[in-house]
DNA sequence: CGGCTGCGTTGATGTACATCAAGCTGGCGC
DNA sequence: GCGCCAGCTTGATGTACATCAACGCAGCCG
């Protein structure tokens, strides 16, 4: 698999999709504390490419040369043992950032789900940018304190919670970022397999298609075509996330 | 539980132990940063109190007025459901930083498991002297990012790993934990209980014992008295947690 | 149109870990 | 010293979920 920065020779891979000027998730990424002079700044140091589904985008122990913002379509970042064994450690829609390293090598790869349109940004060159713009800066710590606080959520479902528990909250998980997006919150759609599903809640694909028919008897969901979850009852469904 | 702003009223809690200038773990924290110009400004908006073991430093939803970093001892951080189900997110050892928050209130309890000593700074002011001094913004940037990272591995080990792969990864942290620290990695000081070690790994007490005396059998480690472990065979430990 | 393929669902069985239940041990107070 | 208690270990049993296996079904391509 080719670096990401050859992008332009990888197959399902276009740039310069649209500019900062009418980026579509501004307001959530961390675009939105710049003004339009500062993305100016920044939209020379970006470039916009579209990936088609099942692409990797970078791979766990690269060079982390760059930094990535999701502006629309689903990815997905995973971890996997020398065996085969893959951890989901987070799904990205339109305004998600990833990318950020500690020890210059990315910590897990990261793969589009559907189709997906992202900002590249040059590390080197964003970093001379938040010596320039503080509030950037800020921005960024803002942004990864909220990830380090889903991650501590997501360990809690990880170490606690039953398989129903899991899916339960997962579907809640996906409606309110919905709903933060701006779209409805019901019915969710899962752009995302059964496969992935599982390996993002510690499960086999079994064990989520049965919770799944599991909920809908239970009456609280109901499975629509195209990958789309009604959420029938959304206080049973919270409650029952949150294990009451 | 009184909030820890009270901590005079407290019991086992004593102040002001040791001044920034002789701190012990300052090259591990966020102070690595800051010369000592810098370093008596940040002193001027730190209190470092002394915790018994088994005492709360603040609890779960309560407004994150203070964050935290601890100079010696342990303690830990976690979630629980509402039927009593916990999860521990995060053990602390001296030169560990904890109580960031996203949305002014703490995301998880945090718990001193041994006697503990711990700077707290006021987060206003901590913020206004982030403005003053970008490092130290940068800083805590860093240091949030590298706990992202741990996170991260931890999801992998609480979705994908087995009871043995848990506890020789738990071996090898603690070891390259107290490493890092500049005190030797072997053998390795447990201060917590099997109960702790459990909510951690998303196992039961039962399990952990077991395990151990497993480990112990196979002949890869050696359980020693004053809960200290001897990693005698590190490579093969390695391998276990790798799941290889 | 018909076969192939990938994905989801469902069923039968297995198992790693949880649960329930004793003992064991060491520290501590009296 | 003795008894008590909390924490650790060990054993017997249970179960939630994994594994193994089959089948349905839609999309796709020849």
């Amino acid at each position: 698999m080719p670096p990401f920065d050859m992008v332009r020779s990888m197959t399902g891979v276009g740039v310069d999709v649209h500019p900062c000027g009418t980026c579509p998730v501004r307001p959530l990424t961390v675009c939105a504390v710049l003004d339009d002079e500062e993305i100016s700044r920044l939209a020379d140091i970006v470039q916009t490419v579209r990936v088609d589904a099942q692409h990797t985008i970078f791979s766990e122990g690269d060079p982390a040369t760059n930094v990535f913002n999701v502006t629309s379509g689903t990815a997905k970042l995973y971890k996997l043992l020398p065996d085969g064994r893959r951890q989901i450690t987070g799904f990205l829609f339109g305004g998600d950032f990833m990318g950020l390293s500690v020890n210059e090598r990315y910590a897990y790869t990261a793969e589009t789900v559907s189709a997906t349109t992202i900002c590249r940004f040059a590390r080197r060159k964003l970093d001379t940018l938040m010596d320039e713009f503080p509030k950037l800066q800020r921005r960024l710590f803002s942004l990864a304190s909220t990830e380090l606080a889903a991650a501590q959520d997501q360990m809690l479902l990880l170490g606690r919670k039953t398989a129903r528990e899991k899916i339960a909250s997962f579907l809640i998980m996906l409606s309110d970022r919905a709903a933060r997006r701006g779209q409805r919150d019901n019915p969710v759609a899962l752009p995302m397999g059964r496969a992935d599903i599982a390996d993002y809640l510690g499960l086999t694909t079994e064990t989520v298609s049965r919770t799944f028919t599991q909920l809908k008897s239970s009456g609280v969901i109901s499975l629509l075509e195209n990958n789309r979850v009604d959420l029938i009852d959304r206080t049973a469904i919270h409650e029952i996330a949150e294990g009451v």
